[in-house]
DNA sequence: GAATGTTATGACACCGGTTACCAAACGCCG
DNA sequence: CGGCGTTTGGTAACCGGTGTCATAACATTC
């Protein structure tokens, strides 16, 4: 059907098919001879329609380009057509990806994303986003971290009755509501690597408290250390805000203590960029001095020099899992528990074995 | 099933205004004892109220926390509540800022903005973008570059009656409808910099061709070499694709060239950083050997080693004006012609003399 | 062939606003 | 004090769909 192109509403003479935009559902009824209600079922497929009446309804939507009113059928519904992204992540990568994963699900679809960027601290962002769903009442609501850790939110999205999906790096909710990332186990394979050549005194820059993949970013290094018969000491450890400024302080507190390491893993990549202006700063060379590792694989990880070993989570998939979701499209990943992804370390040039001496 | 999903009626006992959903007009004409019109005409601002009525109905809808459905309004008034942002732009960083900016105007209004990132070589993204106007009936949208260059696509749009605001670094359209970049002076000033650092070899990887804003960027530069009494030869000349690959590649083609530049300019920061990588592969220093200066200033122009003299776009800020251009909302700026950013030079320390000898 | 059950279809109210149009109230004039 | 223009408020229709429920059409059973 040749939708688009020549609209043009002159030239009456058209009774060519080209997507008249005013057809509305009666039209297609009058023509079609069935009720507005019929043709309100063939819409919504609903089966109690003869087969026969179905494609001659079907038919004639075809021929005129008809396509039902959003906004109508929002109202008529009580429901809009629309889905929110609201987030609080200060990565525009991790945002970026996130948005065009979850557009890649809602483009085959009629629904629209609309995006609600907050800050948790500020005490309003709650209202602002009681007010856009009672107000705009979306089919649901994609809550990345970690907006996604705020119960208090999910609790009061339920109490309005609006779906939502949660992406986190912990199980926080039932599993047809979560998409769950193993940060843990990424961050012991950063452990492995580091430890397989040959580094003892590791260190670690967490993400902040209030993130809970900063908790678990933080314990699966542990855990993974831990394996390889080494530990990460409280000196070795330091916190960080998931900027590149809290990334520059927390490297120079490393550099310059008592007991400098030979390899630094931080919470994020943005981090990771802070802790390689550090080591520039001081004089040092990575890796030669100081081996570096970060955490997301974001596009900036293969930009610096040298290249960063990081570890990946895959974003733009995790965005597309969350909106079938909510969507209830079926997913690839059948069975129990929750949707979840595994991240896999990227090495590259930032991570070599410890100097010698 | 219940209409409504009715939710939490907890808390019966609240007259305290705490939002409740479920009010309507009706409800509101009922209890100010006036006819729905008239609420409606206080809602819509009409001056045909008496002051009096006014005040009575204005007080039971602040009490009753009364907000109009959207929905409904947008059916009635055949329009939605929605404003589209339609770009095809690659820098996440970008995409990320403009986006912030337009919601910074939108947050006190109860339009909602929904993305429509697309491909401009796709054949079919015309059609999806009539798709989405005739059938959302947005408000307007907003088209940063490269998509504000296609005259075909506005076209479209005004065809169908929807109002938008193209950000584009020439007057493209009418005053009312632009939001202007002076990205040639910009240049300029990255022209005029370099020259005043005594660099005499000074070669440009400028951006695609299929972007009006590599064309400006490009005569710029050559316009402020010109003032300084220098030339761009054509050898000097690299064309990149705006990524970072194309950076790499073109800095490589002017370092093993016969002539090599004592500075790169280059047509956005993403081609900056893959300069960085090639002269480092090259075994050379940025800027000891090499000065680069890049366009955008984006996080990562900060972030890189050594940090990157780059000309700046207060993209946000750009983003803010398009959409109070929409929303037809008064903008500092008065005057004549369209509201228009000039860039500025950020000096960091990628830029330096050039070697002696 | 009548009674019965099932499926398909339509009539109509309704979702929550808006506009068009009309009627009442008000003020001014001769 | 009636005629008349202006404010102001009310009624009804409508925007384009969906829900409920009654009913027509058809198949099945006795």
């Amino acid at each position: 059907m040749a939708r688009g192109a020549g609209r043009k509403g002159q030239g009456t003479g058209g009774d060519t098919a080209a997507a008249r935009p005013n057809v509305t559902i009666n039209d297609i009824a009058r023509l079609a001879n069935v009720s507005k209600k019929t043709v309100s079922r063939v819409i919504n497929e609903s089966p109690l329609v003869r087969d026969e009446t179905r494609e001659k309804v079907k038919a004639i939507i075809k021929e005129y380009g008809y396509a039902p009113d959003p906004q109508a059928r929002a109202l008529a519904f009580g429901r809009s057509f629309l889905v929110g992204m609201i987030y609080d992540n200060p990565s525009p990568q991790y945002v970026v990806n996130m948005q065009r994963g979850i557009l890649d699900v809602l483009e085959e679809t009629s629904f629209q994303l609309v995006l609600h960027p907050c800050e948790r601290s500020n005490e309003n962002f709650r209202d602002r986003i009681y007010n856009f769903v009672s107000q705009q009442k979306p089919l649901g609501v994609i809550l990345p971290p970690s907006v996604s850790e705020d119960d208090a939110l999910a609790e009061m999205l339920s109490g309005l009755g609006c779906d939502y999906v949660r992406i986190a790096s912990v199980d926080l909710d039932i599993p047809s509501r979560m998409v769950r990332t193993h940060d843990a186990e990424g961050a012991a394979q950063a452990a492995r690597h580091l430890a397989s050549l040959g580094h003892k005194k590791i260190a670690h820059i967490h993400g902040p408290s209030t993130f809970r993949s900063a908790h678990e970013r933080l314990s699966g290094f542990k855990k993974g250390l831990k394996e390889q018969g080494l530990s990460l000491s409280k000196a070795m450890t330091v916190e960080g805000a998931y900027t590149f400024d809290s990334g520059v302080a927390g490297a120079e507190k490393l550099i310059y203590g008592d007991n400098r390491p030979t390899a630094i893993f931080t919470g994020n990549d943005e981090m990771a960029v802070g802790a390689y202006q550090a080591v520039r700063k001081a004089g040092l060379r990575v890796p030669d001095d100081i081996s570096i590792v970060g955490f997301d694989d974001t596009p900036m990880a293969a930009r610096v020099w040298p290249p960063m070993t990081t570890v990946r989570l895959p974003i733009r998939e995790m965005g597309r899992a969350a909106a079938k979701l909510l969507l209830k499209e079926p997913l690839e990943q059948e069975g129990e528990g929750p949707v979840s992804f595994t991240p896999e370390i990227v090495v590259r040039e930032s991570s070599g074995p410890p100097p010698k001496g």
